[in-house]
DNA sequence: TACCATTAATTTAACGGTAAATATAAATGA
DNA sequence: TCATTTATATTTACCGTTAAATTAATGGTA
């Protein structure tokens, strides 16, 4: 009774195994009514078809990796919110897989995920300046593989990502135009495809309007929230801008906090933007002016093209990258004395 | 090349695939020259033992299945967080499952468990006031089932919760210290273990000093912004209570944006408290007093429960209850005129 | 020398399910 | 009537790996 298998079930039907099979799966011949007989057993016994043996038989998994950073996060819960959802309606199960930034865990596991555990691979990249080419032993594998938001630029794979040279450009604009004349930029990994790309909207928008460039004012961040707490407070007592533009939602409330210990009042004396995915935004104090990537979406989107991929290879270019907007919301902290 | 398996490396190796196998697997008889030839060859030819194909034979697949209401929420992406630390560190992968506190999908989830996709189940269950006994037939499957915060009372199996009793009774109390006389407490399902628990703590504070208790003033929400919003905005205006307490982290958000509406100031006219995981509480307009959960340490406790379930089956009585402290964190919302 | 123990390999038989090839019976048609 | 088609079921072989049973080779001991 405990674990009955598709033997027993045919046993107890008096037909063979492969008929039991058949009820199980829609294209075969099979008759209504044996059809339903079984299934009516098989409920009763509570008799479900061995997912590995299907697997190995199969060779398919219908399962699908998602890698991302970190989990606690709301980009990325967000995100992989979105292709749960897909993954879902296609009756596919996702394993997740947290790198803590950390290159050598991506590694291994997409080295552990050669094994036929997965029929695809969903990430956003830990972002070190390695080596990247252990990703294209995948496509020997025929792993497909789809990068979201942080991708290897050197790496040809299908990717969805933001508009992030646009948004940077319109935010660091939107402080120019709010009177800003010493902008800091606040990055935590300069050598990632988005620390790039944010970095070099920044620097065109100031050179659009006459800023002249000062690198004293682009700041090396980490993860530690001590560390930066610590960076924070010298930059804005050393430099004192009089805007700040963080290029991931951790920094924009590292920012708050060390203005909070300083009192220097925001949009006041310092007006703040950073790209968030933070929904409550508006309940900041003060309310905080956001670039927000459509976080579900890229998940959505990352999803389907992965599941073109698995469905019809030949129909998706390797070069193929989605470019989803985000948005700038204008809010208290960015906002005229 | 692409796909190469053990037959195929032993082929190469002149050895027979036994050999080769148990060069992957430590205990048996193999000598060290014999294994590390094998163990280089398979790192040339990429190889790695077929997952499905192992798992068939060894009956377990080093995989455990997280089903929770929501991902894109702080309390549950910490907690599944903590989960995962715990589940890489025994080597073991992660299923991501999301019910949208859908009662059928949690049944769908479980039911699709019964085949050996995964080892055990840790979750937070949906709380619909249900038959929940088809719970029961993972017992039959040998599949062990952890629940952490959420759980259903009337099935017999280990839980990490965590003390919201008496919480619930030091948040009441405190906001009644601090003034108030008219206390609402927002709750979205009351059939929910934390819901009970939580309301009888706000109950029993109330009557310890002496206000009466009044239905009126224990509001049912939801789950929707739209609905929440137009229910407190009426709430606020016709009871014009003085302190708000929210049994879960949306319904404080929800309150703050109804006084944003209605020109109420927070703490002055009404005090807010509230659970919630909001790393960021301080920086909230103004900062929100709360009560946290251990959300992290509660996905470790119950990682760790299940693994033990999962080493030592008769070491884990079925009975086994695991309370964390939460923690309440006094901020300007709760604080006097 | 004969015998036994030890080590290191191989052979074999599963694990549970599925598809292709094959069988059987009933239905159809010339 | 008999051959042919159709519908439905069964046999069989395999998916890739692993543990138990078996064999072979080596060394030590009486």
């Amino acid at each position: 009774m405990e674990n009955i298998n598709i033997k027993q079930l045919a046993k107890a039907l008096n037909l063979s195994t492969s008929t039991v099979s058949r009820a199980f799966r829609d294209n075969s011949d099979i008759s209504k009514e044996t059809k339903e007989r079984i299934l009516a057993k098989a409920k009763e016994f509570n008799y479900q078809p061995n997912h590995y043996a299907s697997n190995l038989r199969e060779q398919r998994s219908k399962t699908i990796a998602v890698i991302v950073p970190e989990l606690a996060n709301n980009f990325f819960s967000q995100a992989i919110h979105g292709i749960e959802k897909i993954a879902r309606d296609k009756g596919y199960h996702i394993l997740i897989y947290a790198t803590d930034d950390v290159f050598e865990k991506e590694v291994s596991f997409i080295r552990h995920l050669h094994n036929g555990r997965a029929d695809g691979i969903i990430m956003s990249v830990s972002g070190e300046a390695n080596d990247h080419t252990y990703l294209n032993e995948l496509t020997q594998k025929r792993l497909p593989l789809v990068f979201f938001d942080r991708v290897y630029e050197d790496i040809i794979t299908p990717r969805v990502i933001t508009n992030d040279y646009d948004s940077s450009f319109s935010a660091t604009q939107h402080l120019i135009k709010q009177g800003c004349k010493h902008i800091a930029y606040l990055v935590i990994n300069k050598n990632l495809s988005i620390g790039k790309f944010r970095m070099q909207g920044y620097i065109d928008a100031l050179q659009k309007y006459n800023i002249p460039y000062d690198d004293r004012y682009v700041v090396d961040c980490t993860n530690s929230y001590t560390k930066n707490n610590a960076i924070l407070k010298r930059m804005l007592t050393e430099l004192k801008p009089d805007g700040v533009f963080t290029s991931v939602e951790r920094l924009a409330f590292a920012t708050y906090y060390a203005c909070y210990d300083l009192n220097i009042s925001v949009p006041e004396q310092l007006k703040v933007i950073g790209f968030s995915s933070l929904e409550i935004a508006p309940l900041l104090n003060p309310s905080l002016t956001t670039i927000t990537q459509p976080a579900t979406k890229i998940g959505t989107e990352a999803a389907n093209l992965l599941f073109r991929m698995l469905e019809n290879p030949e129909s998706v270019d390797p070069n193929e990258k989605i470019v989803l907007n985000s948005k700038l919301i204008k809010r208290r902290s960015t906002e005229k004395g």
